[in-house]
RNA sequence: GCACCGGUGCCCGAGCGGACCAAGGGAACGGCCUGCAAAGCCGUAAAGCCGCGGGUUCAAAUCCCGCCCGGUGCUCCA
């Protein structure tokens, strides 16, 4: 039985679906008005990683995330460039999607776009209105926080609490009656896009989108609402006011991910293009990233940077090695080892323990090679599949074949280097291990690594 | 300022009151392999006690209190 650490409680709760063998998940996604940061992978792998997990249980998911493609940011973006709305939502959008899929996340079953659900956000406002959970003024509507006595328990504070530290960090609108209110609908600025509502032209605020989706795809009371920490006040909390405001219930369980922390400085000086994540994608594998943010745990803090890059890189590679290895030894068709399985699926049952998970799959890693080594091939080829089955469901394809090398595509300087590959392969068969030596030196000084195996000389860069 | 989370070996990072442990990964060292390397495989050692100081307990890295340091939040940031 999956259990995971609630949110909304604190606790580590047993995971019980509303519908058995179903599962429904909503988790935030991007405000497209830039490029993704190591946030959003960070972000998006921990949910395609939840959402993998419950379906190698066997659940039937259904898998939602948003994206938010109109607001202050966007709106900002296409004024400063002289573009529109629509097309910096349509371009980062379309960039977003596509890092994440070389980062091998499945796409969510719906992706909603805020644009396409503002009818359903207006009913949701209007619903709140009805029931004098909102107020109008003149420059929007706006929820009345006094009128739910649980507002604050996403967060854990009290309305007082939350009140004394309101407007710390940004001016409050003079509009709203207490600087704890929030805007559900925004009033028509000029120049900014805008749509009819009762309330006259304008625009939705950020958090009813999400109401409107997340309770129209999964229906009310849908199992787990995620995101990052950050998202949890006041985007969460205030969500679940407009939900439970309207008298419905909302995501059964919350989960959110950690920050990620980037040595800045550490990293523009080694690598000048890290700081986002297509600079970080082309210098590393992208399957390294999502190994470095497996082997921690999804609430911690993490910390990435060109050594964890490097380390996690390592890993990959042996673990890459070890798929081939397994794959040529020409093992019997095996079934998975059930106590390696079992301890998988244990670490994973315990809020999503991938560290543990992954210290499971390198022990049985060291057990199988160990057992091809001793020619124990059934034992060799039931741990394989074991560990293969494992890093599939983290969402780790293993083997060379699964490596951005592999089809590096027509390079000049490789048809040169093979070619002084070969001369040194004809002066090794002729013993002139010294003009061998010498060969094997020039492309060292380049940046070439040999690797001599039993099939032939292979090389890449180092 | 207030709130929450965290501070574990050379590095990353598990652990959340006790005897299967201070996991696992990287690096290091040794062996096998190799003409020699590289890669790979196997093995070894490494935290004298888990930020600091108190306290609770038969028993604490794990609970409580104080302090120091870092992160996040306090209206649109994953």
């Amino acid at each position: 039985m999956l259990r995971f650490t609630d949110s909304l409680t604190g606790d580590k709760v047993d995971f019980e679906p509303r519908d058995p063998g179903k599962a429904s998940v909503y988790w935030c996604g991007p405000t497209v008005y830039d490029v993704p940061h190591l946030g959003h992978a960070r972000s998006t792998l921990a949910f395609d990683v939840l959402v993998r997990y419950l379906r190698w249980t066997g659940l039937d998911v259904t898998a939602v995330s948003n994206i938010t493609d109109i607001d202050d940011k966007i709106i900002n973006r296409a004024a400063d460039e002289g573009s529109t709305e629509p097309d910096v939502a349509q371009r980062f959008e379309a960039t977003f999607v596509e890092q994440m899929d070389r980062l091998n996340v499945a796409h969510p079953d719906l992706r909603p776009r805020a644009t396409e659900y503002v009818d359903r956000m207006v009913e949701v406002i209007s619903d709140l209105v009805e029931r004098g959970m909102a107020y109008t003024t003149d420059s929007g509507v706006y929820f009345d926080v006094d009128r739910l006595d649980e507002y604050g328990a996403l967060v854990g504070r009290s309305v007082e609490d939350l009140r004394e530290g309101a407007g710390a960090r940004v001016d409050v609108d003079e509009d709203k009656t207490d600087p704890l209110d929030f805007a559900l609908w925004k009033a028509a600025k000029p120049g900014e896009p805008t749509w009819d509502s009762p309330w006259g032209p304008g625009r939705p605020g950020w958090h009813i989108e999400c109401v409107a989706m997340s309770l129209h795809l999964l229906g009310d009371g849908f199992d787990i609402h995620g995101g990052g920490d950050d998202l949890v006040f006041p985007h969460h909390e205030n969500e679940r006011a407009e939900a439970l405001g309207c008298g419905r219930a909302f995501a059964r369980h919350w989960v959110h991910n950690g920050m990620v922390q980037v040595d800045g400085e550490k990293m523009s000086k080694s690598l000048g293009n890290f700081t986002t994540l297509a600079g970080l994608l082309d210098a590393w594998d992208p399957r390294a990233l999502r190994l470095l943010v497996l082997q921690t745990h999804y609430r911690r803090t993490m910390e990435i940077g060109s050594t964890t890059l490097d380390q996690a890189a390592a890993a990959l590679a042996r673990l890459d090695k070890f798929a081939d290895r397994m794959a040529e030894a020409d093992l019997p068709d095996a079934a998975a080892d059930d106590a390696v399985l079992d301890r998988f699926r244990a670490a994973m049952d315990d809020d999503l323990g991938t560290p543990q998970a992954l210290a499971v799959v390198f022990d049985a890693v060291r057990d199988a090679n160990r057992a091809l080594d001793a020619e124990d091939d059934d034992t060799a080829a039931a741990l394989a599949a074991a560990a293969l089955d494992a890093t599939t469901a983290l969402g780790l394809e293993l083997g060379a074949a699964a490596s951005p090398d592999a089809d590096a595509g027509d390079d000049p300087e490789a048809t040169e280097i093979d070619g002084l590959v070969d001369r040194r392969l004809a002066a090794r068969a002729a013993k002139d291990f010294a003009e061998a030596d010498r060969i094997r030196d020039e492309l060292t000084a380049r940046g070439i690594v040999l690797e001599d195996g039993p099939s032939g000389t292979t090389w890449r860069r180092g």
